[in-house]
DNA sequence: TTGAGGAAATTT
DNA sequence: AATTTCCTCAAA
């Protein structure tokens, strides 16, 4: 018989083997195969008998556990060849766990014989009755007991506790399903039977829950959650968040509802968390998985849903290494596995939402807010009009209405995304600007930190005396304003205010995310100045006017979902005020009052802005109606940028309906000591843009230190 | 001729 | 991805 193996290495095809007698395998079996010198783990793509297997090498070894379900071999190959990558890389990002598949690792716990033994102390009856509840390992029992481990060595001695392998994974506990969930309002209770329904179909299906912030999408799509898990003993479902919103506090959210945590799956797990955790799901035993994007990959061969919760998160794109958006592979998935998919969002992508007036998805509207709480009203400030005084960035209505709300005891957020205290530092003396060495982007001044940071690479260096290029001494002057400056500003004009910064920089992991929203939640914080985090659900019900400092900031560059994203971001900050009973107010500052975009969020008109940024998509052939690549070559060395570059523009195929453009140095031209050039395709919807980015690289010859990547439906633009 | 050191090719 | 092979340059 000959094996074909799929190795997790970036080749271009599974590898033949000739399978040694006496062993069987079948496609999906974990195998260990020779290449070249070394022994590497690979999956049974498929099994055939052979005439001519004599020449072939023989497979080492079949390991033990779940063979990898036929669904993911399938998911891999049409992820591959969406992506234009070799399928090995996304056969990677499964098998994620390297021990997962040898002999479960097993751990010595002990339980009390009931023999009799010497003299009972106070010690050893402290471990014995820990050991009768459960049977634990000897560190575990002295711990418990509070008692050192010569003790549980002496009964162990003595013979009053015996020792039992166990397997060191234990399953997750079980979901408890027939737990009542929270009680739903009317149009929560309609919006959950229609998932269930769609649950129901057990084959697949696509609904946008499309609920305006405070609704309660979580409640109604747990309900979708515990009717897949009913569907049978092995039922499976996954649920997706955006890395930075899997906090505790969700944890927590998912055990109150089903009695029992679920299994968690993200980038900050540690090595035995995840080959437990990747074990169970393959084995069918872990249930319910809550999970960022990568989750996604995991071996599930049951699963009835998935939901993917704030769908239009930027973070479901991964453009670094294997480029994907995991919304759009998720929705392959479920059709591969015949199972229900949920998209929820407050400010739904323009792609899902065409989709669902397509008709390809259903869409379930929750329009209302949960109990009292109205959406705030919206107001422009036109910076031309009414601007700050100079060397401030707050202007006068903003100041006043922050004022209003401190005297009557409100809270007050300001909205800036940008860390640190000013995105330049330039000299006045010769006008050099402080850049980053490696992307020669500009370094951001951290005034707290007093260092200069580079935000795209983590680069950092204490703030120069003294100009590196004219050296005259004291010279710099900061430009612009980030959260740090906005404080000082606050803190100028409100000196007995309660002022918190609110970025990464005060807040870098979950503790600290919980610690200032607690405090805000508390009503400890007076004026809240925060980044991009403060646009995640949070509630806050004494927070009654929002201030958006520079509502432009996040249109420049030319990208195509720059408006689309200004929108969703700006319309869910302002969303945040007043959630509770108390009205609040959203003030924007803008120098473009007058664009399209501004209009519709002082009219919280987001169906008409995303019709009209539709028909502009719709014009240019962009996406969701036209289909989008890029290509990008790096290389250490600048000619070997180029020539690689040109190789590849004289090789691009002609084709009807496909426009190449390019290549043009990247935006970010050197990354990392890297110069890189970029070319955009664009097609029409009915071409296979993977099939023609794939052929296209398959036909230009480049030199080893030239690095080509392609990113099918690129979001990042740099 | 030999041996680094680095780029390129190969792996079933 | 991880090796081995190939190639170049320079020292012995």
């Amino acid at each position: 018989m000959l094996a074909r193996v799929l190795f997790p290495l970036p080749l271009p095809e599974p590898f033949d083997y000739r399978v040694p007698e006496g062993m069987t395998v079948a496609p999906g079996d974990h195998v260990i195969a020779p290449i070249g010198p070394r022994l590497v783990r690979g999956v049974v793509w498929s099994v055939e008998p052979s005439a001519s297997a004599a020449n072939l090498r023989t497979l080492d070894e079949k390991l033990p556990g779940a063979p990898l379900p036929d669904v993911s071999r399938r998911f891999i190959e049409w992820a591959a060849k969406y992506a234009a990558a070799p399928p090995g890389h996304f056969l990677r990002m499964v098998v994620r766990s390297e021990e997962a598949l040898r002999e479960p690792p097993s751990i010595t716990v002990y339980a009390p014989t009931g023999a009799a033994f010497g003299k009972i102390t106070q010690a050893r009856a402290q471990v014995l009755s820990q050991a009768a509840n459960a049977p634990a390992t000897a560190a575990d029992l002295a711990r418990a007991a509070g008692v050192s481990t010569g003790v549980v060595k002496g009964l162990i001695d003595a013979g009053a506790l015996a020792p039992m392998r166990i397997d060191a994974d234990s399953p997750y506990s079980v979901p408890d399903l027939t737990r009542p969930g929270r009680t739903l309002s009317q149009q929560q209770g309609q919006a959950a039977a229609e998932l269930i329904a769609l649950v129901e179909t057990g084959s697949f299906g696509a609904a946008l829950l499309d609920g305006v912030t405070g609704s309660g999408k979580t409640e109604v799509y747990l309900e979708a959650v515990a009717a897949a898990l009913a569907r049978d003993e092995t039922a499976q479902a996954l649920v997706l968040l955006p890395e930075i919103a899997l906090t505790q506090a969700v944890m927590q959210r998912f055990e109150e509802r089903f009695g029992a945590a679920p299994v968690e799956w993200h980038s900050a797990i540690g090595p035995k968390q995840r080959r437990r955790a990747w074990r169970e799901v393959a084995e069918g035993r872990a249930r319910l998985v809550l999970g960022a994007r990568s989750a996604l990959f995991l071996p599930f061969h049951s699963l009835k849903l998935i939901v993917i919760d704030e769908e239009h998160d930027p973070s479901y794109k991964q453009d670094d290494g294997v480029a994907y958006q995991a919304r759009d592979l998720a929705v392959a998935r479920a059709k591969l596995g015949g199972c229900a998919i949920v998209l929820a969002s407050a400010t739904p992508s323009l792609e899902t939402l065409v989709n669902a007036q397509a008709g390809r998805y259903r869409h379930i509207a929750l329009p209302l807010r949960h109990g009292a709480a109205t959406m705030p009203d919206v107001e422009l400030i036109d910076l031309k009009l009414d601007p700050p005084d100079k060397g401030r960035w707050l202007a006068p209505k903003l100041v006043q209405a922050a004022q209003d709300a401190l005297a009557r005891g409100e809270q007050t957020l300001l909205y800036i995304n940008r860390r640190g205290y000013a995105p330049l530092t330039l000299c006045r003396c010769c006008g050099h600007r402080m850049q980053s060495p490696d992307t020669q982007s500009w370094l951001v001044e951290h005034k707290y930190s007093g260092r200069l940071v580079c935000h795209l690479t983590g680069f950092s260096m204490p703030k120069p005396r003294e100009c590196p290029k004219c050296l005259a001494p004291e010279s710099f002057v900061s430009i612009g304003p980030g959260v740090e400056r906005i404080a000082e500003e606050v803190n100028e004009l409100f000196p007995d205010a309660r002022v918190e910064i609110f970025s990464s920089d005060t807040a870098p992991n979950g503790e600290a995310v919980r610690a200032i929203v607690d405090r805000m939640a508390q009503g400890e914080i007076d004026i809240l100045i925060g980044t991009q985090i403060v646009a995640k659900g949070h509630n806050f019900p004494m927070l009654t006017c929002v201030g958006v400092i520079d509502a432009d900031l996040g249109l420049k560059g030319g990208d195509l979902r720059a408006g689309e994203r200004t929108f969703q971001v700006l319309s869910q900050v302002a969303g945040r005020a007043g959630r509770a009973e108390r009205k609040g107010r959203a003030f924007i500052q803008t120098y473009l009052p007058e664009e399209p975009l501004m209009q519709a969020l002082a009219a919280m008109d987001r169906d008409g802005f995303l019709a009209a940024e539709a028909a502009q998509r719709e014009a240019l052939g962009m996406p969701p109606f036209g289909r989008l690549a890029a290509l990008i070559v790096s290389a250490p060395d600048e000619r070997a940028a180029n020539e690689a570059a040109s190789a590849f523009g004289e090789a691009a195929p002609a084709a009807d309906g496909v426009d190449v453009y390019g290549p043009a140095p990247a935006p970010l031209a050197v990354v990392r000591g890297r110069h890189r050039r970029r070319f955009l395709v664009r097609a029409n919807r009915d071409i296979d843009i993977s099939a023609f980015m794939t052929s296209w690289s398959a036909r230009v010859k480049i030199p080893n230190a030239v690095r080509v990547q392609i990113d099918i439906d690129p979001y990042n633009f740099l």
